[in-house]
DNA sequence: AATGAATGAGATTTCATTCAT
DNA sequence: TATGAATGAAATCTCATTCAT
């Protein structure tokens, strides 16, 4: 299991903190980790004292909702790697259309969530297997030709983390498609050697 | 002049205006809209009295904010393509490195500041122009062979924005290195014509 | 028995009934009486449930632990002024260095609990009985030439009643000591006549 | 000026901090310092805003009302001793009758106020002022024969907090008799040569 | 006109009490 | 019956906005 999720809890008290840790997923994707925790809670459908049962304070929640959204990722990567090596092309699409990146890119954007991430051994863990997992899958592309010589592993978590983001599309129905199409340009930017790139290439560790 | 500026204002209280949209500007770039007034009053070295003569609640800040933002942008496209009418390249260095189309871009992330936005005549004036020009350039740039023919005025302004926003980098000294070179990427991929794109090409009024 | 402990429970019932009171004595007595009912639970060893299975609000465990309290004080004067009628000195330390009096202290701080003393019948007897108890030791002694003449009753646990809070002491060592040499000292002020004591002489019910 | 009022307040601001600090000077010393907020504030005649805003949280204002009282402690002992160095009744009495005694010794009930006045450099010096003040007087006082010679500063602190706490009576007419011939028992006890005290002098630092 | 003090509505958090397991 | 999870009312605290100086 690549989540903490206490087995020891009673079925119902289970229930309800999956349920939280959901509902509170949603919400951060949505309106980030400033949300309002009756909101939280209503979402959940539990009463806020519940919600305070389970995460005393907001950061133990944005923490929990941290811990199982980089925990799903780590093990998603790990899996096509472990088919692949080099797919770098299927890593790309599966984060930029993943629930779970959003989620982290998402508590990115603020300063608090950031702190606590940093603070979380186990969030570290997964960074630092996630950050292992891109060099090699980096290299190996390389290797094969198909990634541009270029750039690091950090250059491509860039690249990626910008697609996570709310991308703006007037029309709803639109928005998949433009998620589409700018993935799509960027992975033509990142297969062709194009320009040279200004700098050097940069790693995973020196942008996360 | 391309803001809204009240320039029957004395000279004292014209100043005071400008120092209380600049300091709004800069936080609302670092933190987004929702920072105190405080915070914001005392950046601008005044009392939370003034700002609120000058503005009589959160919203019309933002608004001005806005329009300034816009306006400045509007004009330095104008500016731009009047001189070469086909330099996309020049224009999307120029935005992705630009204060005003951060502070854009940033209130683009709250509901509350799109709601103001797309009531504001004065935004969607500029809005339209803004469009206008993207579609010209856009165009222009196809027709000289130097952007790749299946992307639309659409999928330039996404591609833009994204790189607007804030990139992570662990260190501050490689912020600038990050921006250069996830543009540079992605205007790779915008010159070559790459794999074909799915879906079809968008415009700027279906994305902004 | 001189408490009102219901001798109708089940052994186990009863068991956990009387680590209750126990429990929320010392609590009681270290923190007051507004201890959240989680940390009495806890400290008996019980869930919150099973405590409010058997006091179905604070009020009513206040209750009891009044009673019991009460009851164990009453107990302890008798004893000894059945022995020896006069002994004011030895009742007077017997209270001073009682676990007992200090919550029935303790207790008298809060309003609350004062409104469910004067509610419960049953505290009602005791403390008559505690006051008869008092008088007849203090006429005794003063007959007996021991206790000065000019105090009353009331006086006389107004003065016990102060040893038995917590006295101040730095190091934890000298609170013994603080408490021994205090009560000494009143001891003697108690039993010299000394200046003529303003007012008149105080009787029990008028103080308690 | 011994307290540490801020002279550079507007005057109505000024008025309101008056006016908070005094009002929670008496809830403190009636209800101790757990209570509500909002009450002190409406005793002050004030929103709970402008309580919050002098005070950011609870701590700051139970640090204010302590340095003010113990001020104004330091202050009356202070003059007491200058005209009289032996003058212990004067200034027990004085002391006994207090309300800024009975403040401070009603905020040393609570562990949290005892923290707070602890870190408080400006209270820790008034304490050791006091401390130094109270040795002289009493020496002095052994000196003169009228303080039997077998007590210290520490004692004499005790007793005296003894007299400044709630006292019970039932009925609040008798409250000040109370206090008075207490207080007088206690003085007779503290004056003659009685029998041997246990253990050692103790001194002020050792208790307060 | 500028300031910053006051207000009170709303958000966070705690805890007495009830109820499902 | 015992447990501890869920609830919601009450307390703490923050901040947008108004108003006295």
């Amino acid at each position: 299991m690549s989540t903490d999720r206490d087995t020891s809890l009673r079925a119902d008290a289970r229930r309800n903190r999956d349920q939280i840790v959901d509902a509170a997923k949603t919400v951060f994707q949505e309106q980030g980790p400033e949300v309002p925790m009756e909101e939280i809670a209503r979402r959940a459908g539990v009463g806020v004292g519940t919600l305070y049962r389970r995460f005393p304070d907001r950061d133990s929640l944005i923490g929990a909702v941290a811990r199982d959204s980089f925990g799903r990722v780590r093990d998603e990567v790990r899996a096509v790697t472990a088919k692949e090596p080099g797919a770098w092309e299927t890593v790309a699409r599966l984060l930029a259309y993943s629930r779970e990146m959003r989620v982290m890119v998402q508590l990115g954007f603020s300063e608090r969530a950031r702190t606590i991430k940093s603070h979380d051994p186990f969030v570290r863990g997964i960074q630092e297997e996630l950050t292992d997992l891109l060099d090699r899958l980096v290299v190996t592309a390389q290797e094969e030709g198909t990634l541009r010589p270029d750039i690091g592993s950090g250059d491509f978590s860039v690249l990626l983390s910008l697609l996570v983001r709310h991308l703006p599309a007037a029309q709803e129905e639109l928005a998949d498609m433009v998620l589409h199409r700018a993935t799509a340009v960027i992975l033509d930017g990142l297969r062709t050697p194009g320009g040279p790139l200004p700098g050097r290439a940069l790693t995973a560790p020196e942008v996360l």
